[in-house]
RNA sequence: GGCGACGUGGCCGAGUGGUUAGGCAGCGGUCUGCAAAAUCGCUUACCCCGGUUCAAUUCCGGGCGUCGCCUCCA
């Protein structure tokens, strides 16, 4: 398996630091608004990396913390007038609402920066008494030129730095480069207790402190949007590394950001949907396929119309599903176990070999679709019923691949298309029923006249063997 | 200004030094009372200019364009 590394610019054979274990952390949401697409892409995409490591027989601990105080949370929290607790906790439910409509599986530790307040303070003192730091009126900061390699995740280097001439030249700091680890609180804001007066951690310490109590380092994989490679993981690095004098994580992932007509999806743009908006129309079985079928490290377009489009996709794959459940062997049916035996070996084959390179789930969906194909193929070939049987396992298994490392195929064939049924189930019955009464007496006429209406409310009806069946699709 | 990524058929989107990605949409055939689904066939692309090579969409150089980071951000 080859995974790509931000610190190298390269894929590399992933190797975990003790065998068949990996100890990864993803940098989560700071909570003071509702999730957008942006944060969904960053938790499926690291939900699949994870599952898929899983399905590798790794034994995965997986840490996502939630950042529960910063000026953002003190703001907001200000605004609307309740306290900062209040409001983390609103939206921490609200995160977590959003991650088990999407399926995304819980992570085994979920830390809140205001919960390791402790082993921060600790952290800067470290620093401080290692001359990596220092206090200034209630501050610390972190003496950026003191940390050797200082830039060497992001690919810059100090000078590169000053010359963005975007840095804060803040008269308190000894140098514009350094960043504060803790920062005095003014009056009225959140404070704790510590050595330099009261005060509240910075922005970066949170996840040196979190992952190294808790994984210990050096980790694994560390992840986040790329938007963190620079200052923040960055910054993670010099405290961790500075502070405990060894690699403090062997791989960085970082995902692609989602994009609204090319451009990045942001608060400050305002062009930005929240995952509840999204689920208003869609389901999410709908937003969390789509959010697979662009490589992760790829800006993912998002529009209505990708959305719809990626609805289409499962369709396909439900109808095929739906078709084997209405299957059965006839008298001159065939013996397929051949191509039933290739149809599994072929896409546990091509599935594998996407997913090692990389994680690369289009390739790897593209796989899901061809094993779809020869499904349909298959089917209509009309297999006995010792292939047949053979053909349900494999379909089993195959689907259980899908859910268990992407998190799709969720449901049941009947049910996906039975959710968008926008006509009460007992007047369809009746319809169809009307139908087919019409149709034994050959009136076509009235026959299609029914199909026809039902079709507008987004129902489609299949005269097959058994008896007549729908589908219903959403109308738009 | 510095650093980086990307530019594939009507759309979305993988990938490769020479052989069909896949999905969606469209057209035609099979099937069907008609449909739907499925299947078969067609529409066969790789920003521009040089270079390397028997051969480049794929490697190298240049250009143009788009986007991102350098400030809070998944």
């Amino acid at each position: 398996m080859e995974i790509y590394n931000t610190m190298t610019l390269k894929k590399e054979p992933f190797e975990p630091i003790n065998d068949g274990e990996v100890r990864m952390y993803v940098c989560g949401v700071t909570v003071y608004d509702d999730c957008h697409i942006g944060h969904a892409r960053s938790s499926v995409v690291f939900d699949v990396i994870r599952k898929y490591l899983k399905f590798k027989n790794y034994k995965v601990t997986f840490v996502k913390n939630f950042t529960d105080i910063d000026d953002k949370i003190i703001k907001r929290s200000n605004e609307i007038g309740i306290s900062w607790k209040e409001l983390t906790a609103k939206y921490i439910k609200s995160h977590d609402d959003d991650m088990s409509a999407l399926l995304v599986e819980k992570p085994d530790y979920t830390p809140k920066a205001t919960e390791f307040i402790n082993e921060m303070i600790e952290l800067c003192e470290k620093l401080i008494e290692k001359g990596y730091a220092y206090e200034k009126n209630g501050d610390v900061y972190f003496k950026v030129r003191a940390f050797e390699n200082y830039g060497k995740l992001s690919h810059r280097s100090i000078d590169d730095l000053l010359a963005g001439a975007r840095v804060d030249v803040s008269e308190i700091k000894d140098d514009p480069l350094d960043f504060a680890l803790w920062k005095k609180s003014k009056e009225n804001e959140p404070a704790w207790e510590s050595p330099w007066g009261p005060g509240r951690p910075g922005w970066h310490i949170e996840c040196s402190a979190m992952s190294s109590k808790i994984l210990g380092i050096p980790f694994d994989i560390h992840g986040g949007g790329k938007d963190l490679v620079f200052p923040h993981h960055e910054n993670e690095i010099a405290q961790s590394e500075a502070s405990e004098g060894k690699m403090f994580a062997k791989y960085w992932l970082h995902n692609g950001f989602v994009n609204i007509n090319k451009e990045k999806m942001s608060k400050s743009l305002g062009n930005f949907f929240t995952i509840k908006d999204i689920l208003k129309e869609f389901d999410p079985e709908v937003l969390r396929y789509f959010l697979l079928t662009t490589h992760y490290r790829s800006p993912l377009d998002f529009s209505r119309d990708n959305l719809i489009e990626a609805e289409r996709a499962l369709d396909r794959i439900y109808t095929a599903l739906d078709e084997l459940l209405t299957y059965r062997p006839v008298k001159k049916s065939k013996n397929l176990t051949e191509d039933v035996k290739k149809l599994e070996a072929g896409f546990i084959e091509g599935f594998t070999r996407s997913m090692d390179d990389d994680f690369n789930t289009p390739s790897a969906l593209a796989h899901l679709f061809e094993f779809i194909k020869s499904l349909n193929i298959i089917i209509s070939n009309k297999p006995d019923e010792e292939s047949f049987t053979i053909l349900e396992s494999v379909v089993k298994k195959v689907r259980k691949i899908c859910l268990d490392v992407l998190g799709i195929i969720q449901k049941e064939p009947e049910e996906w298309f039975k959710a968008n049924l926008a006509i009460d189930e007992e007047e369809l019955n009746k319809l169809i029923e009307e139908r087919n009464l019409a149709r034994k007496n050959k009136n076509f006429a009235k026959a299609d006249e029914i199909r026809d209406y039902l079709k507008q409310k987004g129902v489609e009806l299949l005269d097959t063997l058994d008896g007549t069946k729908f589908r219903a699709k959403r109308v738009r």
